[in-house]
DNA sequence: CTACACCTGTAGCGATCGCTACAAATCCTG
DNA sequence: CAGGATTTGTAGCGATCGCTACAGGTGTAG
């Protein structure tokens, strides 16, 4: 029950927002209604802050998935076409670009950047895995999507991978 | 001919090592052998100096991906198998990295990462759609590369797209 | 040689960065 | 109610950011 829950909420909005390159003290203290000295205080550090967004918004998207779809195991085919409509409403957009984001820091040797992407990583696969009747593809369907992520975002335009 | 040639390798070296995040007009003048104030004569500002980096970049990767393999039509899976290869050296793991924060960026809105992005990436489409017997596959797979890449700089061991 | 455009080094501007020292306020315990 | 620990506001540290003013050098054209 650390007192400092309260602020990850709108943290993790920041975020989402400005990405982490963006996440400066003072203006996400400001969002989340309190002092670069009490983040500070609450997080020990900036990483801190950062780690505790990250984690925030790992969860909030596990929360979204669940609602958006539940288990169900569908063939492959069924599964993107209902991805397909979900990406393409862009509402998961600026979880990809957080996601991107970490990928980029990890490939540069961040050991953080690295264990945080895997974890939130892990959690899409395994919600692909239960929902899909033949999970081992799993894998290969969360690569595709996340390359169709890269490509859409430079406007070309891509068809979402059909599996 | 512009003077400000000279620049571009060691300004193009300076992001592939430390993003364009860390792209600071100071010590990427330092790597260049000039300064700040140079740097800004030059290109006329901080923007002008990374996209001249990031356009450098491009060129540079071209050439790599031509003599690493001349044009040739194969089949998707051969095509794919030397691709493999050549990833798995983690050569282009910097190239990668500017790539993905690239897209990043663009997810947010910067229009001009967004066109530098979709150059870039049009050159890697092109490069593959001229190796591979059915040149309509090219982005399918261009997709999958992207996404390979984002899942192993998490550490995850996703297997490379076999086509 | 003169004159003028081009180039460059020094110094510094205001803003922002992560973080901290210090003291007052507040809360919990005895 | 007393006293110590916990929480917070104010102010500011040194560093770095992109960028600029200004003076002096350098090369070239008339």
């Amino acid at each position: 029950m650390t007192p400092e829950i309260k602020y990850d909420r709108a943290l993790a909005a920041f975020i989402l927002q400005n990405g982490i390159a963006g996440a400066s003290l003072r203006p996400m203290a400001q969002a989340a209604g309190t002092s670069d000295r009490m983040l500070i205080y609450h997080y020990g550090s900036k990483s801190g802050v950062v780690e505790a967004a990250l984690t925030e918004i790992a969860q909030l998207n596990i929360a979204t998935l669940e609602s958006l779809l539940p288990p169900d195991p569908l063939p492959p085919k069924h599964l993107m076409a209902t991805l397909a409509q979900i990406a393409e409403t862009g509402q998961f957009n600026p979880v990809f670009a957080v996601f991107l984001e970490l990928a980029a820091m990890a490939l540069r040797g961040d050991d953080a950047a690295k264990a945080m992407g895997h974890r939130v990583v892990s959690h899409f696969h395994n919600w692909i895995a239960a929902r899909i009747t033949d999970p081992e593809r799993a894998m290969a369907l969360l690569g595709s999507v996340e390359g169709w992520a890269v490509l859409t975002s430079f406007g070309l335009d891509a068809p979402f991978p059909s599996g």
